[in-house]
DNA sequence: TCTCCCACGTCT
DNA sequence: GACGTGGGAGAA
């Protein structure tokens, strides 16, 4: 007898065992999706990650259902890669898979059920049970999802459960077929006709003048075939006409199959050959390849990179390989796909959340065909494509902590998976950033990666000048206009008056970060999580930004009864606001997640500001990654301070990459930009480091201190996060847990402390940070650190707690 | 994630 | 005691 451990796409541990039918053991093997039944009669889509003959001891192994989606499959070397993940991110198999995998493929039966009976006794019967059996009718198959929906209640299946003892009820299980191909009507003619048949045909039509019109305009196009869509649009009928026409056997209606992934046609292929700078650091990065798995070409924005990119691309191309382009997912904006589209035309696949789950499972599809992309560019997900040839692997902006998977499991580092993946396919590595990780820059510094520069800006752009505008100083002389210091505003009104556009950076949505009241100082907070709320003015409302939850503003402090709130710190609507009082007239978009609701949106705000509809842009964070504009000769940042004083170890680095990135979209062709940062406390380090811009010196400086410290580059981080509704079980079991870890770990346990946010959904947190310094065995502390989880969870009063181990997080 | 079961609360 | 609800365990 033949067996399959199948991972099935669910928050649960380990993999399941089935039994393979006879008639499908030819079919079943590593990789492929099956459908197999879990819990009741429930069905599931799971993968079969092993196949071998050990009949298992203890229980009765189910039977395997079907094959489902024949078309994809998981190579050896792809399974290896799922299972590195859940094992090195502490993650379970499922919920890698469910990562990978698009949800489409993920099939999961529902329930269907119907009456068997059309006299039913209703003495007999509970009211509920009552209002069940009227929804239903026999013989008629209803979704038992419907049913609860309509009645408004869950737990259907308790009353089917009880009606299905009486024998009233029939029940099935189906699976509805998720991918559907994509069809396009296509309208040709019938058959053949000669000239003479073609002229009898239209003599026939003379009776309905519609018809013959609609043929007549037809024949003039010239076409064998055409759209329906097209034909009626161009043709200026309706179906109705073009029915008619077909029922006489003029015409015919063919239904295709056609790609959803967009086909554009094959352009002039213009690829510019590489300056001389460019080309040396072509030849360098090639160089280091031949030693080295991982190089990073450190370069500012706009110094050239993408060129390089691309002629890296098309090498690997030439001999057959494929390559993955990654980029953090904001920076995957219309502007960097054209340029690839103008080099690799329809050769290249797109990968991103926003895409609609009918187009990934199709890249998906051709990526397992024998025709897939070459070139695939996507983000952080991306690295879980099936890959048949892997050459290079290119991961932009590689510092971008957007490459961190944060919630849900598997939360794993989008950079780092992509080394991993490379190394198994015998692919390179090339990360790209202006401001590398420390991670990065570490592993050059100990020879492991190759490391290639581009100092100079593409076309001789020099690096804007950075001003700092002393708030502290204009603070005290009373002669901020607003958020605005003199300098900012000074320089903002000559560059808008030369009709060149102006970017200002504000790190904080809404139009106020927080209301606080003025007898009492408190902050007005959240119900569920222990922040406070950020004020949206347009809105008129409070909303907490970690559980989305939403309140109307109050009159008096909630706390003291005396005081009134006031607004304090403003976000980017208040920032606008202020833009629109102090330079009458200039128009001004602001972009941020909250005025950002859809692509579409982000999109038209781009354009606007592109095409100089809008002079001012003022955003979050989302203004700083990727976007270049021409005609940009100013950025302001309106609050440094507040990035650089964040409660993280890494906040400076952050900082320093923001306040880098967001320079970088200033200045352009023959121009200076210029780059004015306004601070509180112009003595930090952080800020000289900046004016230097000088990224080895700030690297220098900061990994010193790292070091002493005993954090990343120089240790690695597991953070064991404990959430529980009340704090002090919380309190205990997370003391309890720490005192466990330190038993064998020692000094390396860190905590338990409150995190940036102690509360959020109304569950308390507390985290235990685990360091792990080089050379000890990290697979080792995971172990240990598993088994003492695994442990708690056994003993008893563990009811309510959650455990989530992050592992190298931030 | 879904199902199943148990413990417990409420209403009669 | 019947019925309903909520939380935790386990799933092959």
């Amino acid at each position: 007898m033949k067996f399959v451990d199948v991972i099935i796409p669910l928050a649960v541990e380990g993999v399941f065992t089935y039994v393979v039918p006879e008639i499908l053991e030819e079919k079943i093997r590593e990789g492929v999706l099956v459908i197999v039944p879990f819990v009741g009669n429930k069905k599931y889509t799971g993968l079969v990650c092993r196949v071998h003959s050990e009949k298992p001891l203890g229980y009765e192994a189910k039977v395997l259902e079907d094959l489902a989606e024949e078309d994809i499959s998981f190579s050896a070397l792809h399974l290896r890669f799922l299972e590195w993940v859940a094992a090195y991110y502490m993650a379970l198999p499922g919920d890698v898979l469910r990562a990978a995998l698009p949800i489409i493929f993920r099939l999961e039966s529902f329930t269907d059920i119907t009456l068997t009976e059309e006299d039913i006794d209703f003495t007999d019967l509970t009211e509920n049970e009552q209002a069940f059996v009227r929804f239903l009718r026999k013989g008629e198959y209803t979704a038992l999802r419907e049913a609860e929906k309509y009645l408004k209640i869950r737990n259907g299946w308790r009353l089917v459960k009880s009606l299905l003892n009486k024998g009233y009820l029939q029940v099935r299980e189906t699976i509805d077929e998720a991918f559907k191909e994509k069809t396009e009507k296509w309208i040709k003619w019938a058959r053949n006709f000669n000239e003479a048949e073609l002229n009898r045909v239209l003599d026939r039509l003379k009776r309905a003048p519609v018809q013959y019109q609609m043929l007549c305009k037809w024949i003039e196009t010239g076409e064998e075939e055409m759209e329906k869509h097209r034909f009626l649009t161009e043709g200026g009928g309706s179906a109705a006409i073009l029915k008619a026409l077909c029922d006489k056997n003029i015409l015919a209606q063919e239904e295709r199959v056609v790609s959803r992934l967009d086909v554009v046609p094959v352009q002039e292929q213009v690829c510019h050959a590489l300056s001389v700078i460019q080309q040396q650091a072509f030849q360098q990065i090639q160089y280091h390849f031949r030693v080295k798995e991982c190089v990073l070409l450190q370069g500012v924005t706009s110094s050239g990179k993408t060129e390089i990119y691309i002629h890296l691309i098309r090498e690997y191309i030439a001999r057959g390989k494929q390559v993955l382009y990654m980029l953090p997912e904001i920076a995957l904006t219309v502007q960097i796909i054209k340029r690839l589209r103008r080099v690799f035309g329809d050769t290249i696949g797109i990968y991103h959340s926003g895409m609609p789950d009918q187009v990934r499972a199709e890249l998906w599809k051709k990526q397992c065909s024998t025709d897939p992309y070459p070139v695939v560019l996507g983000v952080r997900s991306s690295v879980f494509l099936p890959f048949q040839k892997l050459g290079l692997i290119i991961v932009d902006e590689e510092h971008d902590s957007s490459y961190k998977q944060k919630e849900p499991s598997p939360r794993y580092q989008g950079r780092d998976a992509a080394i991993m993946l490379a190394k198994m396919h015998r692919a390179k590595v090339l990360l790209g950033s202006a401001t590398p990780s420390f991670e990065t820059y570490y592993n050059i510094k100990n020879g492991k990666y190759g490391y290639v520069s581009l100092t100079s800006r593409y076309g001789d752009i020099l690096m804007p000048e950075i001003q700092f505008a002393d708030v502290a100083e204009y603070r005290r002389k009373k002669q901020m206009k607003g958020s605005f210091s003199p300098l900012l505003y000074r320089e903002m009104k000559q560059v808008l008056e030369e009709g060149k556009q102006v970017i200002l950076f504000q790190n904080r949505r809404g139009y106020s970060a927080y209301m606080q009241c003025d007898a009492c100082g408190a902050t007005l907070k959240c119900d569920h999580c222990d922040v406070s709320m950020t004020y949206y003015k347009q809105r008129d409302i409070l909303s907490c930004r970690y559980c989305g939850s939403i309140k109307k503003p109050e009159e008096l402090c909630g706390e003291c009864g005396k005081g009134h709130y006031r607004l304090r710190t403003p976000g980017t609507e208040k920032i606008e606001e202020e833009v629109v009082r102090l330079f009458p007239g200039v128009r001004v978009a602001r972009m941020d997640m909250e005025a950002m609701n859809s692509r579409a949106k982000y999109q038209s705000v781009i354009d606007d500001f592109e095409q100089g509809k809008t002079q001012v842009l003022v955003g979050t964070q989302m203004v700083s990654k990727g976007l270049d504009f021409e005609n940009v000769k100013l950025v302001g940042v309106m609050d440094a301070d507040s990035m650089v004083n964040f409660p993280d170890f890494r906040a400076e680095e952050r900082a320093y990459e923001m306040l880098m990135q967001v320079s970088g979209r200033s200045g352009r062709k023959g121009q200076r930009g210029l780059v004015v940062i306004q601070t509180a406390d112009l003595q930090n380090r952080i800020y000289k480091l900046l004016f230097r811009q000088d990224y080895a010196t700030f690297y220098a400086e900061l990994a010193e201190e790292r070091q002493n410290f005993a954090y990343p580059p120089f240790c690695r981080l597991i953070s064991v996060e404990i959430r529980h509704k009340e704090v002090v079980a919380l309190r205990s079991m997370a003391n309890q847990l720490a005192s466990r870890l330190r038993e064998q770990l020692g000094k390396r346990v860190c905590g338990p402390a409150v995190p940036e946010v102690g509360r959020i959904g109304g569950m308390y947190r507390l985290q235990i940070i685990i360091k792990i310094e080089q050379g000890a065995s990290f697979s080792k502390v995971k172990a240990f650190l598993k088994q003492e989880l695994a442990g708690l969870q056994k003993g008893k009063g563990f009811s309510g707690f959650r455990m989530i181990c992050d592992v190298d997080p931030g």
